[in-house]
DNA sequence: CGGAATGTTGAACCGTTTCAAACGGAGTGG
DNA sequence: CCACTCCGTTTGAAACGGTTCAACATTCCG
């Protein structure tokens, strides 16, 4: 096995092992599953609503964010994808796909047929327990961001997106601490809150008055942590990301 | 076996062979787990935030809603549960609920622990893929409720709402139709909606001026079921109800 | 360099909320 | 059977958060 290869993979299993106790054994079965890796541009699709595919895909680096279109042309984005995760796991269990996804970034992306995963899962079952729990938490997420869409105001909604996606980040291997880049449009996040692209530019813009963000580009930073989670009503619990409910909060501290 | 019995557990059975083609051996295999039987009242809760259960929940008879509250006291309701469902399946995999199950009418339960289940699971691939496919369809629907809350004015939300209850009940058992009881409370609906129960009223005001509903006391009929799709932008396709994607949306007609 | 995409700003507008008051129906106790 | 209360529904008027439209500035990218 190539020492790319083991590179690449290990992402996944490192990503599945956080939630749950994947054995060394089982790690190695994962690093010995045929792949292909293929890089894709800034707004290619990996995922359409009403595919039907044949393979996984784990997202190795970029980032992708899923979302769905309602009859009128509306957009809403319900999930972002960061690197380690795999954003069609669910089609191994249910054949056509519900939403599309869409990459945000040049992402680059390993491919793994679903017979090889299935064989995978039904001969280990801490993967299957693995798969299972990806998905748990990503339903979970679901329901965070229902309440945030459906009953925060507008400051709140962007702080807590912010909130989720650096906890996301810091997390897996990413320096902690406060800045981070987020390649979204202001169109993007508008369709991920449920606003307005417009609204999200004057809200940012207070966000940045009040000192809770500061941002270059196409990136925000974060000076005061702890000002944004509580400006956000922010509570990782729902990211089933401590060690086993030790749910201290503050596991990537060591 | 008590007749009894398998009248009970045969509704769960039901609900995963929906979904799957869980086999007539696996049936019996759920039918002879051990179980206890308990009455709620209406307003009970089944589950709760951080919750650590160790049985689950099947919900027999009556209807339940999940929801979360804000570190502001803002509740959103994330989902309804309808008889032949397992409220609390997930917690099979992650140990911590993430969300409270309240009773909204009288409901039957049936629990069975979580060892039994997890022991079936692990004998039969095709209940330990029912159970995953169950939570698949859960996440397929909490993004459609994101789209419906973040990207829908308040007719067509609730138009949307109503249509999916309708679906989801008319496809288990009760009379094909337009016309059942939704026992939802406005402020109820204005929660799983995102809006205020003042503008329910209003809202559902106009839907009835339209002739896309009328209600009796606590229930909804919808006179002309094309109508109200229309209205709500309604297609099926998300709930994976169809015989394996036949994507027909017209299923319930045969 | 030029054109397209993204970000910024203002003013008018509107869907929804808020607050407040009144109404209705179901259940309870006298 | 009435009086009382509780909870949910209904209605109105005013206020607000967010949208819309439109123009302009900036950055990105070939």
């Amino acid at each position: 096995m190539t020492e790319k290869k083991i590179n690449q993979l290990s992402r996944m299993v490192d990503k599945i092992a956080l939630h749950t106790s994947i054995s060394v054994e089982d790690r190695v079965g994962l690093l010995e599953l045929p792949y292909t890796s293929r890089f894709f541009e800034a707004g290619s699709y990996l995922l359409r609503d009403g595919d039907t595919p044949n393979h996984s895909g784990l997202l190795v680096s970029g980032l992708a964010y899923r979302h769905k279109i309602g009859v009128d042309g509306l957009r809403q984005i319900v999930a972002i994808h960061i690197p380690g995760e795999v954003y069609d796991l669910q089609q191994l269990h249910v054949a056509t796909a519900d939403s599309n996804v869409q990459t945000l970034t040049r992402c680059e992306v390993v491919t793994i047929s679903h017979g090889a995963l299935r064989r995978l899962a039904e001969e280990r079952p801490s993967v299957a327990h693995a798969f299972f729990v990806t998905t748990i938490v990503e339903l979970s997420m679901a329901r965070e961001w229902m309440l945030n869409i459906g009953r925060r105001d507008a400051r709140t909604r962007i702080s807590h997106l912010l909130c989720e996606f650096a906890f996301r980040l810091d997390k897996h291997g990413l320096p902690p601490g406060q800045a981070y880049e987020l390649p979204m449009t202001q169109e993007q996040l508008a369709d991920a809150l449920g606003l307005t692209a417009v609204h999200i530019n004057r809200t940012l813009k207070i966000l940045v008055n009040d000192g809770l963000i500061a941002h270059s580009k196409r990136g925000v930073t974060i000076p005061d942590w702890e000002a944004l989670v509580t400006a956000a009503g922010f509570n990782s619990r729902y990211l089933h990301m401590s060690p086993p409910d030790a749910a201290t909060g503050a596991a990537h501290l060591a």
